[in-house]
DNA sequence: GAGATTAGTTTGATGAGTGAACTTAAGTCG
DNA sequence: CGACTTAAGTTCACTCATCAAACTAATCTC
């Protein structure tokens, strides 16, 4: 997943910067301050919290109501002195997700408050690329066509495969694509726009990290494991996604488990997948796919052996892959996604408890394990959330 | 391994900047193009590179030369016109690395160039943290003394353990310290300048990352694994080292190669030390440890079985452990260092292939595995480079 | 030695932020 | 009810770093 300004983080710039690089800068600092902010701030709340002048936040946060980027809103508390005008992220400003999943088409408008505001979910016939994709476009232009009036700022695409920087899909086993360009495809879906097109992992993270745009959520270092039929994830540091070189980074489901174990797709043994994939977990249990989620914790509570063995092999399983992950990067708190979100406390935290033991650094910061908040559409939600994160960190571009 | 101040321009700021952050960040590109530029550049070149103008690189040049961050040289070949005033990191700036090694304690002034411009090394009496950080900051007191009129800007600390933010080793289980406040016992070292604690591994790294300092060496991006008795390891992206929760990243010592191996004084089982640690590898080798870098590959290949047996465990564990870091940090190149660097060619490429096959990503990227620049004092060398790179992240705290 | 060429410097203009005074729109209190 | 207090927002002269362009300096070429 690459960065929206691609300005690395705190490298010394590689180019000089002018006078107008200052305002961009300042314009930006207001936007993200204006997203995190828990109630509407007013210019002079804006001022004393970024430590400039009245004078200067008022002069760009004008500029941005004039945008449509900020709304000013009535705060009307008895308080005293002149009453403030408290701003809020713009409605009038959405971006477009949409989402391939194995079985669904998702689109997604969100707003800059982080609000749905026209959604369209269709079941996918599996299909070659190209038909599918003209499907989900439709559906997009669909959405698109609701908008009435609101500015579209880009579009976002949450793939499970692994994508590279020009947006082509190298590799979706599990909807047997193999080298499509989704970006060339959905062009026309942007307009202008960029279309911007990353695993469904990133994305699905990306909301998880930030429940609404610009505004961090409880958890800004984290694993995330996002698991269906292919287990992926993503790591999230400082409220980021970390890329990899090919932002290729996060492919838990590929860490080796044991080296003995069985054969994977990808051409290793003993991944992760094939001990906690939607797959080996329905066979395991004896479950069918579709109801995992809902009856794995239950029928283990119930007794049921096979259910409780299960159980047993995930909890192994993560508790070993995540060990190693956590070791690795450095961050010691685990958010589970997909069907591992409907395991139980007790489940959850014997994988914690598994973890501390094999986590070096647990003595001083203990592992932490958590579920992921239910969104059916995390994934579409963290492609529109993509979209608007430009606007967010360069709202020049847009005023 | 905290990055130094830098408050990053790309990422939302979360404070106004002013026009001095103008000049500081401006300065700062200076120096930056000035430390990896092959020759040295002119004012003009500087201009034209950043694109600023000729006036602006100039007034800056002359900031940058007073305060003897850089310094000119003449640069006199046969080309047409005013003969162009080259400019270099200045020699009148050093920082001072220190290390702690099982068996030595070492010291090091590097200045701007790269250049080690003052040395120490001496045995360490195994003793008690204090008294060896005594030693350790009587010795560097004497480098420092040794600097005539040089500025020292910074004191790096390498440590064979896990070190938090302030300073404080938590755990260092070949030194048998523990919650240590080194940065507050070595503070005098620093005088008014702040003691930079970090793991020798992330110190490593750092010179592997960046020969010299602010120039970037042939790799960039890459999994450092530097093996002694303990195994640490460091991630670096984009020529950054990378930081974990707790500077606790990179911890690939305790990667996972075998749940069902060798306990591991972490508390885990088969733990990547306990297969190519120097105690394991001299253990299975039958090599006495100081032998063991030097001896490993030649025994193998005069084909004494026990070596062999050796290099088949390191290289089944390393491309075991190694290909679940490469999935999941997304990094495709593997330095190896320590006793790691002095495996046989042959050996490295049988880690190379093994891992292709168990990288997801490998088709479109093959992984590529080197061994590091044999430098026997890598960890002080590193930890001098972090004194110093606080002065090219920020010249104008210095100016 | 005149001319060409490029490096570096000087000078005034531009744009963005600062500080302080000013205006506006409430609530408070006699 | 009207004068006073308070705080938000606005205006305006000022500062500072960069830009643009003219100018000076030093060397090579012919």
């Amino acid at each position: 997943m690459v960065e929206p300004g691609a300005t690395p983080w705190s490298a010394p710039a590689p180019v000089a910067v002018r006078q107008s690089s200052l305002r961009e800068r300042n314009l930006a600092a207001i936007v993200a301050a204006v997203c995190r902010a828990e109630v509407p701030p007013s210019r002079a709340d804006l001022a004393a919290e970024l430590s400039m002048t009245r004078a200067t936040a008022g002069r760009l946060v004008d500029e941005l109501v004039a945008a449509r980027v900020v709304d000013e809103v009535d705060r009307s508390q008895g308080a005293r002195g002149r009453p403030a005008k408290g701003l809020l992220p713009g409605t009038g400003i959405v971006g477009l997700g949409l989402a391939v999943e194995t079985d669904r088409l998702l689109v997604r408008a969100v707003d800059l408050r982080g609000r749905v505001v026209g959604e369209r979910v269709v079941g996918s016939s599996a299909g070659d690329a190209e038909s599918v994709l003209d499907a989900l476009a439709h559906q997009a232009r669909e959405v698109r066509r609701g908008l009435q009036g609101r500015r579209l700022v880009g579009v976002g695409v949450a793939l499970p495969g692994i994508v590279d920087d020009d947006g082509r899909l190298l590799r979706a086993p599990n909807l047997r694509w193999n080298d499509v360009d989704v970006a060339g495809i959905l062009a026309s879906v942007g307009g202008r726009h960029r279309v911007l097109v990353a695993n469904e992992a990133d994305m699905a993270a990306l909301v998880e990290a930030e429940p609404r745009p610009g505004r961090l959520g409880p958890w800004t270092d984290f694993v995330h494991v996002s698991a269906a039929v292919g287990v992926g994830g993503a790591i999230v540091s400082g409220g980021r996604v970390v890329a990899g070189e090919h932002g290729a980074a996060g492919e838990l489901g590929h860490v080796c488990v044991d080296p003995s174990g069985p054969a994977c797709g990808c051409g290793s043994t003993g991944c992760l997948e094939q001990y906690v994939g939607l797959r080996a977990v329905a066979e395991v249990s004896g479950l069918p796919r579709d109801r995992v989620a809902t009856g794995l914790a239950a029928g283990a509570a119930a007794g049921d052996p096979r259910c409780v063995a299960a159980v047993e092999q995930v909890t192994h399983a993560l508790s070993v892959a995540l060990a190693s992950v956590v070791n690795v990067v450095g961050i010691s708190s685990v958010v589970l996604g997909g069907h591992l979100a409907a395991l139980d406390p007790a489940t959850i935290e014997a994988i914690r408890a598994r973890l501390d033991a094999r986590v070096i650094g647990s003595r001083w910061k203990p592992v932490q394990v958590t579920v992921a908040r239910g969104d059916h559409a995390a994934a579409a939600t963290g492609a529109a959330h993509r979209a608007l994160a430009d606007v967010v960190a360069r709202p020049a571009t847009w005023v």
